[in-house]
DNA sequence: TACTATTTCTAATACAAGTTAGAATCTAAT
DNA sequence: ATTAGATTCTAACTTGTATTAGAAATAGTA
């Protein structure tokens, strides 16, 4: 077994991240249970047996792309708000916390909706490394939504937990429907801002309200 | 092999029933994969052979927690949609199909977790049997969206695709982070609620606007 | 009680899964 | 060209799967 994941100039480090991106392609599609890793070793051109040269077990090789889902994610979004300045309004932050993650999940829709399709119907011991990673993520989320609601950023009665939901599940669900074929990152731009305006602004007309 | 599935008074009705519930729940916690017949039969005290007098095969198992999923989501809309007046406003509309996608999704939660969690991970046969129904509901949304964005009802600029699938996605995340455990109903009118004053008037304080 | 139909069990089949150990091959440096 | 190390293959083992056929048990009826 080879256990060096960083070294991506090596063969086997090469290999590695072959495997890695034929196994979330797979698991997205067909999911955990529902994909052999003689399917996995045949999509770069392997044996099943030659995988365990590189991984140790299917469950390390789905905790990696848990993993790495997170990774780029969490990382697409801190990169979009250290884009605003240090004084910008809730508004801005939450256009550019939804633009990362939606340019995150639908870039490498195969990694995060193996991630999504899949958690909550593998062995706990798997997701449990990719937890604290999780937990980081949703904390930030938490963080500046708290702030807004402090700060009178976000209108009485509207609670702060459910529009993180909510919009946790806008976005997600985009991975579910978006065909990444053809589509550039227009499309991306497009969604995002879509999101952002709606969840800020609603989509009844100018000056109408409902039930407030 | 039986093959009445309506007569739920019959001995073997009740256990048809009984089967599917213990299917949806395994189904929606472990995946289509991830779950044997073993353990479905095991739920309801009985081997796994004897399944096959109820069900010709697993997947037309799985059939059956799809096709059962829409139909509840779909009649509960429904008969959410027809409490309104003829010439409810689509903020009513909107708000009206909210609450009864859901109210079943939530207390269905079962076969809903095990349809939007297993679709896209099963074999295309499978959800052939469901797929009319399914249209016969998205088509339901698209309608009166289409109506609204004809009448004026939904502000300039706002795609009513994109409005569509972002509300079905923050309802069906609903489905994962629900706990179901003893939250009663006034959980599921609070989510509602709150969903569809999100949609409708986003969570700015009244009278701001962003982006727009 | 005896008979019939319904429902469940038992046991076997056929196949695919994850995993492992050792042989075989390839790569790169001396 | 030889050798040592890295990488892959082969072939097995164990376990678990969906499915089937017929025997057994159960329930309902004449």
């Amino acid at each position: 077994m080879m256990t060096n994941k960083v070294k991506t100039q090596t063969k086997a480090g090469k290999t590695y991240q072959l495997i890695l991106d034929a196994a979330a392609k797979l698991f997205s599609k067909q999911g955990y249970h529902g994909t052999s890793l003689k399917e996995i070793a045949s999509n770069v051109g392997m044996q099943a047996g030659s995988l365990y040269y590189h991984f140790e077990s299917k469950e390390v090789l789905m905790q990696e792309v848990l993993d790495k889902s997170i990774q780029l994610i969490y990382s697409k979004v801190q990169s979009e708000v250290a884009k605003l300045d240090k004084e910008a309004s809730f508004a801005e932050l939450l256009t550019a916390a939804i633009h990362g993650h939606l340019i995150a999940i639908l870039s490498y829709s195969d990694y995060t909706l193996a991630s999504i399709r899949n958690y909550g119907q593998i062995p706990a011991a798997v997701h449990k490394a990719s937890q604290s990673a999780r937990d980081d993520y949703e904390q930030f989320w938490r963080g500046f939504i708290q702030q807004a609601e402090a700060a009178g950023a976000i209108r009485q009665g509207v609670d702060g937990h459910l529009l993180r939901l909510s919009v946790f599940g806008a976005m997600n669900w985009a991975s579910v429907w978006f065909e990444s074929k053809e589509n550039n990152a227009a499309d991306v731009e497009k969604i995002a801002k879509f999101q952002a305006n709606i969840f800020l602004n609603g989509c009844l007309p100018e000056g109408e309200k409902h039930g407030i």
